[in-house]
DNA sequence: GTCTATATGTAGATAGAC
DNA sequence: GTCTATCTACATATAGAC
């Protein structure tokens, strides 16, 4: 195996640097077309024009279009996961485990990230597509589920007798709230002749711990009966 | 202008039983389709070849593509907006107007319907696409902001004094957490290991109602201070 | 009104030069 | 590793026979 004769031990390949800024340009730009366009309505050219770079290298980098979109979603929502529980971590070690604090562990790594960065706002798009689509569900249960599961045990534990489905429902209307005012908050501006600003952490939870409240205290008779 | 021999007053068209089926026949194939696959994954072949009818006709009775969707959701719009207009309507007639009330004129016309009907599910579908995609925002305004101007004024008639904006930030969480449960209710079944019912009209109505009230009642401060 | 055949464009993916 | 040229498939839409 003939050693290379200025970087000795460079057996198989090299990082390159530039092969690792296409990676990236490559990723960033997909998230953005994604975002606007949907899975199905994106293509891989508006990508690499997007990225400024070659359209063949998208597919070499990345793959198929769907292991695109894979990467894309996964590489965002796993650092959103570590930050959420580690946000849970802390509140259960202090023992200091509330709705609204709860939701906020849940919320903020999120909305934070996203009053800062547009592409964090990007992101919610994805994650709408992925939550509504069940041809999307391995990628819930591989990014999303893992986490929405420890939360729902957290939120379980607060109103002991619960049934689980009742608190996954109430979850999920939480989540949806969340995604419905970044995707949606051009909705809102249009239903509002007014122009006051929204969308707050404080305003979200306020809305969702009043409801997955009012949704699990009261004496709920089971839908069947 | 030869004068037809046996229909002598059929000078233009007639409606062709044959016809009229078809159109029917199509429409609901191409709900079914963009429901399942999104506008944009949605082929015209499929829709024709679930119609059962040849892959020109879609095109010669509907129009393009776009136009086809747009006429999809106008269908059901059109009678949901009648509905829900008609309860509100009723209520403030009697002067029994309360935020659950109201609520349920609102939710209870798609619910009921979703409930007996598998083609008002997948048309839950459908509005949550035009709902997330600033694309379609000539449908929303158009066949659902009128309606949705309505009952924000109604709810905004409970809270003296609220901001327009916070209202439509909360009835836009409201409407999305019912979108979430159509869309949504396999990925509530995989969080929850048990298998309760959940989905009531009722559970959906205590959840928005808790939290249209925390949203609207509490002092809550401008965003922007 | 109904249906077949096709025009025209564009998609994802890849083979092979550099 | 990078990039160009291209293959193959399938999309919407329509022209024109019946």
């Amino acid at each position: 195996m003939g050693a290379g004769k200025t970087t000795p031990k460079q057996r198989q390949r090299a990082p390159s640097q530039r092969a690792l800024e296409n990676r990236a340009r490559i990723l960033d730009a997909a998230e953005q077309v994604f975002a606007r366009d949907g899975f199905d309505g994106a293509t891989i050219r508006r990508i690499a024009e997007l990225a400024g770079v070659p359209l063949g290298l998208v597919n070499h980098h990345m793959g198929s279009k769907e292991a695109l979109f894979q990467t894309v979603v996964g590489r965002r929502a796993e650092e959103l996961s570590t930050a959420r529980l580690d946000a849970l971590d802390t509140l259960e070690r202090e023992d200091g485990v509330t709705l609204d604090r709860l939701l906020g562990a849940f919320f903020r790594p999120y909305l934070d990230r996203a009053g800062a960065d547009a592409k964090w706002r990007a992101y919610a798009r994805l994650v709408a597509q992925v939550s509504a689509d069940p041809t999307w569900h391995h990628l819930s249960e591989t990014y999303f589920d893992p986490t929405a599961r420890r939360f729902i045990a957290g939120i379980a534990r607060l109103y002991p007798g619960v049934r689980t489905a009742d608190v996954s429902e109430a979850f999920v209307y939480s989540v949806s709230a969340m995604l419905a005012y970044q995707t949606s908050h051009w909705r809102i501006g249009a239903l509002a002749g007014d122009t006051g600003a929204t969308g707050t952490a404080e305003a979200l939870i306020a809305f969702c711990a009043a409801g997955i409240n009012a949704r699990l205290s009261a004496a709920m008779p089971p839908a069947g009966s």
